[in-house]
DNA sequence: CGGGATCCCCCGAGATACTG
DNA sequence: CAGTATCTCGGGGGATCCCG
């Protein structure tokens, strides 16, 4: 067989067949974020070499998850988009980085927090929680490391995006640190959160603990020390 | 960083450094219908190479994902079991599954069909019909190429495990073509896939229809030709 | 015979440089 | 900006061997 195929008339490893091949479904994370330039996805994907990024995006398009399109007017360059058939990955990919999630307490040496890995964390994170029933629209900042993510709490409906947002009514900073993952897992309430010193709020605090309760992904309750 | 970790603080980065791995979640899909010697697993993955598997079994081990056991008695040899860990990445697993096969129609040359491929085609196939309703228990046995398999359908419960059934109410064969896929996604109605041969049904054929509207796995509405 | 370990080959990932 | 070209090297693929 083909080295990346596995010989099995199977859906799991059809699917493994894309998606094990390396940096796959962080390119697919990123560009379910949004549509993205190559400089983009390689800026997002700190690490990840040229070529095979390259290749990675030309399989993608031949398995029909990407679409590459020149963008119209003076605008030259070239945007990567998902498709309808990568839309349809994005249960699986969250329920992926929710069970990834749930395992992961502490960063790594080195590791880092980028622009789509916080989205997508707090896009996961509204599934986790208690359905919101905010009678107005509230808009959230959120920080961690160097990204900058915003959740829109609209009813009962949240979305999450990439970047500032003009006018939040909270704005939470977090370190490089495990201090917002604690947050969200529950194991640090919003309040010894700020006394700590592990994140940072500016805007109206009371919104604070809505935020905790509304974006919740909580630690693996089958977790040892080993497993960090 | 070292070549199997990605560098971000992200769980989706955390469940691909785990995921990624050639082979791994076959193997897990393997374990996750139920405890399985080297051999067995050796067997259940066709083309795997020895020293692969090995070197999966102990990485699985060392994440948390997997335990090896000696099975007591006079039976010395060693067992491979999912640790609970691993039984959360269950719907995972079973979301990848399910959109893996939405873009599987056909076999590709040389395919086979798997025993614990063919049970997790059944689990995620019963989540994705019509909740059955019946009014006793009925067991069914599927073949599809060598591989053997069978569901109980008890109530508004459905399980799927390994090989025969002592006593099925119906028992329906397919070849290693795509009939079964056919069935399943509804392109062929029951009565049209035993008048053209593509499965063979013994037993009670009244059951026949039931099983095609308790058991199903659409295909994907965003396929083109191209993406088979 | 079950459960691996070892060896060799080679593909593909990683890193960097370079070009249309 | 959006990739190719080139090189190195670790890990996978395949076969064989070994050990209890």
């Amino acid at each position: 067989m083909r080295t990346r195929e596995y010989g099995q008339f199977c859906g799991l490893a059809r699917a493994a067949e894309i998606l094990g091949q390396r940096w796959a479904v962080l390119i697919l994370r990123d560009l379910l974020v949004g549509p993205r330039r190559y400089s983009d996805l390689a800026a997002g994907l700190p690490g990840i070499p040229s070529n095979v990024l390259a290749a990675r995006l030309k399989e993608l398009e031949q398995d029909g998850l990407v679409v590459r399109q020149a963008r119209g007017g003076a605008d030259r360059s070239i945007v990567y988009r998902v498709t309808d058939r990568a839309e349809e990955l994005r249960p699986a990919l969250d329920a992926l980085a929710s069970w990834g999630a749930a395992g992961m307490r502490v960063p790594r040496e080195g590791e880092v927090v980028t622009e789509a890995s916080l989205v997508t964390a707090l896009r996961v994170a509204a599934a986790g929680g208690r359905p919101p029933g905010a009678r107005r629209t509230v808009t959230c900042v959120v920080r961690a490391g160097d990204a900058v993510a915003h959740a829109i709490v609209s009813g009962t409906r949240v979305t999450a995006g990439p970047g500032e947002h003009p006018a939040p009514d909270l704005t939470i900073s977090a370190g490089s640190g495990p201090g917002l993952r604690d947050l969200l897992a529950g194991t640090l309430g919003p309040e010894a959160a700020v006394a700590e010193g592990v994140i940072e709020v500016t805007g109206d605090r009371s919104l604070l603990a809505d935020f905790a309760a509304t974006f919740h992904v909580p630690y693996s309750a089958s977790l040892t020390g080993s497993a960090a």
